[in-house]
DNA sequence: CCGTTAACATACCGACCAGTATGTATGTTC
DNA sequence: GAACATACATACTGGTCGGTATGTTAACGG
């Protein structure tokens, strides 16, 4: 029979990137390999001489697809010439993920969290992972609103982190459940308002 | 054989319950009506003869358990004689389910909502619909408080009640993917102080 | 040119799963 | 007490799934 090209490298790649649209819309454990190699033309013996298993591959596509990707998000937190506060909301009024453009597939990491907390220690830990940097992220940043005098003083900032990274899951997960763009706008411009509100009042002069 | 005690209201009882045990450990489509026969003890036969098929008996789970104890924990916003801020923040210090002992498995309905969104529609829309209800419900409550004084006037009911519901359901999902109780305690003490700042100032006399 | 290995391809397996076919015991009605 | 419907029980089926066993082909080092 004719042999696909050989390219491992490609080969990979698109079993990474079918293996995460399946997921995207399954779920893990309703992901069928079969379906990913019937979207890819990728055969079995090629998929599982990349990856020992099937929880290898979902998470190299966590690894490798979804959590650099997230991360891509908030990494801009962290400079400090920006007011932490316009950042956050430079964030939640951009596009999420290239992936998600449709609302109601929902966020790829909250989707998968749901799914495999508590079901599988590998993917929780690394979801969880992610989440936690994130929050942190925006603790931090807040913080250092905070001695810039950019963020109000009463607010605690690891509590409002917390919050924010729940909330922001949330309208994403409420405008998933809605089939509703309008539900999203909604719930972000709630969490926008929100954040306007933790800056620290202007010293009238 | 020995047939079991004949008793059709307690068989479709005990299905609801095991079912809904299984469903909210492992999902709906990865919920194994073998392993809730097995809970129950009840037979294929019977299950069959008590519903249709495993969507059926899905829906069930979600019209007569899941949804009627969701209720009960918002239906006191419609109380006219209470300051909807404080049953607000009342609600979200009550345990959320008698069966949300552990906060690893997360929220019945968002777990549901999350997995079945876009995948079968008799789930979404009943559990769209009543997240749609629990926000009307906080809508209608943040409106009166307005009217009644208790309420600041600078906010849209309609945003902080998608926001709510949102960022409700979204610390959940954090604290289950955390697998913490603390996490969940954090973000709710965060949902909380956003409600105490959506108070109107005592006009101080 | 030969041996070895990486990179596949094909065929198959046992487990599980929703659903069905068929049988049977029990209570109710006339 | 016969007819009938309800409330089950048992055994089985077709399909899907993750995983494996066993090839085969191409590239490459010596």
């Amino acid at each position: 029979m004719a042999q696909h090209a050989r390219n491992p490298d490609q080969t990979r790649e698109s079993l990474l990137l079918a293996a995460f649209e399946e997921i995207y819309h399954q779920g893990f454990r309703q992901a069928s390999l079969d379906n990913i190699l019937r979207r890819t033309g990728v055969t079995k013996g090629a998929l599982y001489h990349h990856f020992p298993n099937k929880m290898a591959l979902g998470y190299a596509v966590v690894d490798e697809i979804i959590v650099p990707h997230g991360e891509t998000r908030w990494r801009r937190l962290g400079d400090e010439s920006l007011n932490p506060i316009d950042t956050l909301i430079e964030i939640g009024e951009e596009e999420p993920f290239p992936f998600a453009r449709d609302v109601k597939l929902g966020c790829p990491i909250n989707n998968l969290a749901q799914e495999m907390a508590g079901i599988d220690a590998g993917f929780q830990e690394r979801l969880n992972r992610f989440l936690d940097r994130w929050r942190n992220a925006i603790e931090f940043a807040l913080q250092r609103g905070q001695r810039a005098g950019q963020v109000r003083h009463d607010i605690d900032p690891r509590e409002v982190a917390a919050f924010m990274v729940g909330a922001f899951e949330g309208a994403y997960g409420l405008a998933k459940c809605a089939g509703s763009e309008e539900v999203l706008e909604t719930c972000l411009n709630g969490l926008k308002s929100y954040a306007n509100s933790l800056r620290a009042m202007e010293a009238t002069p």
